[in-house]
DNA sequence: GATGAATTAGAGCAAATACTCTAATTAGAT
DNA sequence: ATCTAATTAGAGTATTTGCTCTAATTCATC
């Protein structure tokens, strides 16, 4: 494995444990036991380390927005589609916690992350309108309709990795985010068909496993 | 006013309009032109100014969960209370962007919030059981129950600043507080009596000014 | 107005951090 | 074997940050 790949692999698995900040570059080359010089010959800057992890991100997100759902959407699909999407949060966690201090120190990731956002949040609502079209879901009624099913779904996709972060009683583990997908699925829940609704919970709790 | 207070008041702007790391002792020594061992005869050390102001949230919250939804709620009180808790969060928004940083770097806080978490929690629950007994709600039939829509009530309340402050393309106000309410109630309203719905969502709207 | 306590000033330290610069080494193609 | 480009080492810099320590000053009270 390149020295590259060693930096950003390290750089993750320090992020996700200890969190963003502690993704030192010092830290970093001290571990790897190679030079400070050699970081910088591969990455910039540090921030550009953080933006390679978190292009990988995206391109994974959008892809499991796409593939996993397209028309008509199965309960078995779209349970998958769930735990699809929590199982890629959870590798890349890191990024959830330190979020704002990392758009903060970087606008280039600032604007990168929110073309993601704007765009998964349309897309969830795109989801919700193809499960009305199918006729497995009533169309809600409150002041922001699909949209504001779709914005809840996003908050709390984006914050339940944060949420297990900031209660920290014991570390946090992958099969946590099974209790994610449910959480989640309690947002869309009361519009679901019942018949649909059954199917897709028991999909959720039988495919949990990594 | 004294430099404990001034220390105290120029901390939580810093923090609110920059983020917490913006708080640190050079600066707010710089800004108040006092000296660092003044801040520090009034301060152990830079961890406790952020404690008082999260003594100062933590006592407000608890105020606002416990003595404005008082049985039987009626619709207004139920909205005055969505409405009080965001103008809270808003008055300490500093503390939810950066919260998982802050609990990183001290144990301390971290039980306090804990403490809270717990308990905020557990007194969403009871209000929302609340409503039940009331029969203005039914009771929610999901795997997680009262606690599920609780639990998905805390994490947009938490989390509704913080994904303004990441979405940020505009300066974050005041009245952003209404919509954050609005879509706070998006998670209740399909369990409500339509009845108390339209008549809290009425009452939403008409006192959101400050 | 003298005395002791509360408050403030300010120089300075120790540690951490991101990053630079030059020189050495390795790898790959000819 | 040699030449060139890619890679790495490592010493060193500039800045920031939290914090300490002592001396000076203000304040309240008798």
């Amino acid at each position: 494995m390149s020295n590259r790949e060693r930096i950003l692999e390290l750089s993750l698995t320090l992020m996700n444990e200890e969190g963003a900040a502690a993704g030192t570059t010092t830290r970093i080359v001290g571990e790897l036991g190679i030079s400070p010089g050699n970081l910088y010959y591969h990455f910039g800057n540090r921030e550009e380390i953080v933006r390679v992890l978190f292009d990988e991100l995206d391109k994974e997100l959008r892809a499991v927005l796409v593939e996993d759902v397209g028309p008509p959407i199965s309960p078995a699909r779209f349970a998958a589609f769930y735990l699809r999407s929590f199982d890629l949060a959870w590798r890349y966690r890191f990024f959830f916690g330190g979020l704002l201090g990392l758009l903060r120190r970087d606008d280039v990731l600032a604007a990168r992350y929110r073309a993601l956002q704007d765009w998964g949040i349309g897309e969830l609502e795109r989801i919700a309108g193809q499960l009305v079209k199918d006729g497995n879901m009533t169309r809600p009624g409150g002041r922001g309709g699909l949209r504001s099913v779709a914005l809840n779904t996003w908050l709390i996709w984006m914050n339940w990795i944060r949420f297990l972060q900031i209660s920290g009683k014991r570390a946090i583990e992958h099969e946590d985010m099974a209790d994610g997908a449910s959480q989640l699925f309690d947002i869309l829940a009361p519009y679901l068909d019942p018949a649909f609704e059954r199917s897709a919970r028991r999909a959720l709790a039988r495919d949990l496993p990594r």
